[in-house]
DNA sequence: GACGAATTGTACCGTGCGGAACAATTTGAG
DNA sequence: CTCAAATTGTTCCGCACGGTACAATTCGTC
């Protein structure tokens, strides 16, 4: 009864996806949470089901789990992204639900926000060193171009309007309420983090955006829109 | 002629503001390059006129000194926005250029954007401990609210404008530009960060956040506003 | 010029942590 | 069954790096 007590705990069963998934998704909570020299690769190895070791064996180094989990970061916030479907609502109605829905996907994506904060500490080094995220992105931005396109054809648009510099200011808003949360609510309170007062928010960069975009003669009764329902994408 | 050399070696002039100030100085560039937990002690020492051994005699520990650090950089920062007196002119203008000055003056002030940065990381737990950084936040609203009652009073801003939801809205834009650069520009290229682009994304910004503010029976050529002559804070 | 407090120099310690060595077990192919 | 390749367990190393001990020098003050 007691002899197959060690023999069991030095036997195991091989399962080399399932291992790579858990470790993977512990380092990337990892270090999401403490940055890429803050987080302990034994801690990373301890809240896992498997050893160090295994870390090694599949990941290299240090920087290869972290580039690993960087990569897996994005391939996850960019399928979230992939599911929202704009092409048959007229341009400003399109526009306004990608950034209302923008807003809301970074919201539910903290860990994401934070491998993207780390990654600029580093200067962007690992993520431009990784062909993959380079891809990734490169369709990222389709969505919204087309959008410009068709208001712009539509006459609704401004004509000088730039995606990238739409994308950078819809992404500097959504971005910025995860990111900054910790400092600006520790400055001026909680109060702006909380479900109402987010929801107002949103509302308020719907509209601005869209005072962005829409040509000033299309610039009548945008309040209305910021009233749009909560995204459709469950919260899981 | 070589007895001294020891001797020289071994003595030296007391001066304890200025080791103060030189370390501060070094550890605040090392700390907003690496993060906390990424800068080395020793390589700020190293890059010191002093010896590590000041470091601990000054500052007691590594927190104790990075948290002197972040103080450092918020006064600094905060120091360069006394500067900026908009209480002469109409509301509508002196939101612009609040705006204006807020984007080009976070432009000036990579350190303190990427101590913030690391702050967040740290979900800001050396900020909130800082009661000297807390006291500083408090008067640094005060100009958008002045703004924001004035622009209520005559009539031109929204009824129910939100001070602190447009200093959300104005740090976001501002921040983001420079604290998601490197990762931003490694994605989409780095034409959005040249002078021309980012003058373009300021105009932009301002005429966004005027929309956010204006009532809209104020909202007619705003486009003319976004064209503010470069802030008149010398560069150094 | 002597004495104590404030500064600074030098040398060293303890250990946390990234990583490697080496051996054992499992698995699939033939 | 055999054997090699893939996977995992165990154990330890090297040293970088935060921090300290102890002594020396400087400086104000009386």
């Amino acid at each position: 009864m007691e002899k197959n007590t060690e023999a069991e705990r030095r036997s195991w069963r091989q399962n080399p996806e399932a291992v790579q998934r858990d470790i993977l998704s512990v380092a990337l909570t990892e270090f999401a949470a403490k940055g890429l020299s803050g987080a302990r690769i034994e801690t990373i190895a301890s809240r896992t089901r498997t050893s160090k070791r295994m870390i090694y064996y599949y990941f290299g180094d240090k920087l290869g789990l972290y580039t690993k989990a960087l990569e897996t970061a994005y391939m996850t916030v960019r399928e979230g992204e992939a599911a929202l479907d704009l092409a048959d609502l007229p341009p400003d109605e399109a526009l306004a639900r990608l950034v209302a829905f923008t807003f809301d996907h970074h919201r539910k994506s903290a860990d994401f926000i934070r491998m993207v904060m780390i990654e600029n500490i580093h200067n962007a080094e690992n993520l431009a060193a990784s062909q993959i995220i380079r891809d990734m992105n490169v369709t990222a931005i389709e969505k919204l171009e087309d959008i410009c396109r068709r208001g712009q054809d539509a006459g609704l648009f401004r004509s000088d309007l730039d995606a990238v510099a739409l994308h950078w200011q819809i992404s500097a808003a959504s971005f910025f309420n995860l990111s900054n949360r910790p400092t600006f609510s520790a400055i001026f309170g909680p109060d702006l983090f909380e479900e109402k007062a987010q929801a107002r928010l949103r509302a308020q960069i719907v509209e601005s955006i869209l005072a962005t975009a829409l040509k000033p003669s299309a610039l009548h009764g945008i309040r209305s829109r910021g009233a749009i329902p909560d995204s459709d994408t469950p919260t899981e």
